[in-house]
DNA sequence: TATGAATGAGGATTCATTCAT
DNA sequence: CATGAATGAATCCTCATTCAT
């Protein structure tokens, strides 16, 4: 069962730090990051601008940090999801995607600014959160060319798969709303559909 | 065969509105909107920040327009690449994706801005915007619904593919290089059958 | 009888030079000399911004002509009525009060810019308008002269009788509505009986 | 014996907050509202444009904070003139006029600022300064209804004595210089008598 | 840790004025 | 006369960051 708090950062040992990567997030996210101000940060982390500089040495790094909290529980969930999956490709890609949607429904808005705010990254953060990032993809990748290998993924462009199935779901982050005609499992079951057809997989029926 | 200027809009008529448009796209796209200040604008624009005020009255409906322009180019070349298609869903639906590719490679720097930056709009522009935008999509959920009720688009969820294919091609923007792997032809055809085996549509092979 | 006109300039020969004068002291006295913009006086004048610069070098020699026009109209209606008067002290201060007041109720906004966007000017301008103004001045001092010497007025002040005077007559312009509980006549009136008792004359009753 | 210090507004226990009140009134009284700019003032309270925004959110509210100071000086000094009057309406009406030609002389500055530039205020500070303006003019009416009811006042346009009286001493403030013909003292009494004069009071000799 | 005060750089926008037509 | 386009200086205000406490 996937846990599904409403906040992506838990408890990190420094008082406030874990309230003020959130707050962050949810103020990049809401109003990109420089559209977001030090300040929004601090009244969303309900505390003082000059204190945010006690745990982050600036603007740049808060988003690298909060980019890196994200990633690392997106990674974790495709991970497991995929550990616990079967053998078999398709269903492995199967879990793995359903791990990934279940992610952006959770985290929309940690999701938009994992997409849309990495390039205001230093360079270096960005390389780094870029290589996570690919860790990510490569998981995806392994599966699909696993499928590819024993014939059951039949599409000729297997290398590029991934990176679309990617873009897919990344994209549901833009306009989903929890209220919305899809629930939670039927958005993952569709996009597990989506993939295994896109990489002409066989399908049930 | 399709024109490939390196900038998005021509000429209007009034003496450099058009240079600020593509200047503002280029700024927009590079920097991102809050990122990216009017000077930068007037400096791409070979013109004065001061001018800039002569032709858009801010920097939001400087972006709206621009915004304007892109998405006419790009419903215009779908809607002609229909225009020219076969009559059955698949040829259809392959000519439009592949008209879609053609406009994110030909100007990934206006489809970032077009994807990106809309959020940053008055209300009025951004509705405006979206609902120039549903008419493209409007008509890839007209061949999809041709597709799924004629039989030839057997997926269970032609409801919601047309936007998991129009995500997937947006995507390009953010990594397409012009001297990648894919040539111009090879992506598009690429994603054109991504798109039809997505729907669950018979593939040659 | 007195011309209510709405405008104070009236046709000067020259094409828009009337319209502009009297969108200026419009603008000028709604806005104040620095909150009002040539573009606000272009558009007032149904004209176009650069066109102010055929008919006057700055919007500092603007506000001196409109100037100039007001205080012209303020000391001819003023110079008139005394003129018309009898020879008597006290008649003659009632009629200038009277035509004072008069058009300040026919000329609010002029009036408030002659009084609070005065210092705008250039040092020769300004002296040359406070010079004008002295002018209307002096006849209400002359006046009060008269009185003080013949034994009409017993005020102690009279030195500084015909400021006072003028003062409050002038403030009228800062408050006076034209749907107001007083009308033109009943103004004028009250305030020749203010002048006359501050001046400590023999007054009717 | 009336203190005469230069700067109206004391310490209020913020650091600068006095230093930008006083420099607020300084700038907008002698350039004007909007011929003053953030950088005159914070000159002239010898701090940075930016701290300016520490203290005050924007121009406007600085300019309302600094005119409820001066006009709760204004208030403060006639109503603590006339608790130390006799009984009659004369004497109250003589000592609130002694007390507002005080304040006038001590502070002209700040009273061109409070009758030139409320405009510029936003409408609901601009409402409370009117009714704070509207108590001190209100504390004149009554004396003036009191006179009138008892018969020393025998004006028969005693409803509109008050805002006369007040314009007039208002006025004082925008040609009267410390080294002028009149001393602070005779300029009191001077206008004390024009005010009981202008009401149709007896007057002594 | 935590904060309020401080600041220099830079943001969008407006302005009076000029110029080519 | 009349105009649209152009511009440099100045406007108010915000920002990320620092510092003293």
């Amino acid at each position: 069962m996937n846990a599904r708090s409403t906040t992506l950062v838990a408890d990190t040992g420094r008082r406030n730090e874990a309230a003020i990567l959130n707050a962050a997030l949810e103020a990049f996210g809401t109003k990109g990051f420089n559209g977001a101000s030090m300040r929004d940060v601090a009244k969303g982390a309900a505390t003082s601008l000059s204190n945010l500089y006690n745990y982050f040495p600036s603007k740049s790094k808060l988003l690298a940090e909060a980019l890196r909290h994200a990633n690392a529980e997106l990674q974790a969930r495709v991970a497991g999801a995929v550990r616990d999956a079967g053998d078999d490709a398709p269903s492995r890609m199967r879990e793995a995607v359903r791990a990934y949607v279940g992610f952006v429904v959770d985290h929309p808005v940690a999701t938009l600014v994992a997409t849309n705010e990495v390039r205001y990254l230093d360079p270096e953060d960005r390389a780094a959160l870029v290589t996570d990032r690919d860790a990510t993809q490569a998981t995806f990748e392994h599966i699909v060319a696993q499928g590819a290998a024993d014939g059951t993924f039949r599409t000729p462009y297997a290398a590029d798969a991934a990176r679309a199935i990617l873009s897919t779901v990344g994209a549901i982050a833009s306009w989903y709303r929890p209220d919305g005609r899809l629930s939670r499992g039927q958005l993952a079951e569709q996009h597990a559909r989506y993939a295994l057809a896109l990489l002409e997989s066989p399908l049930p029926q």
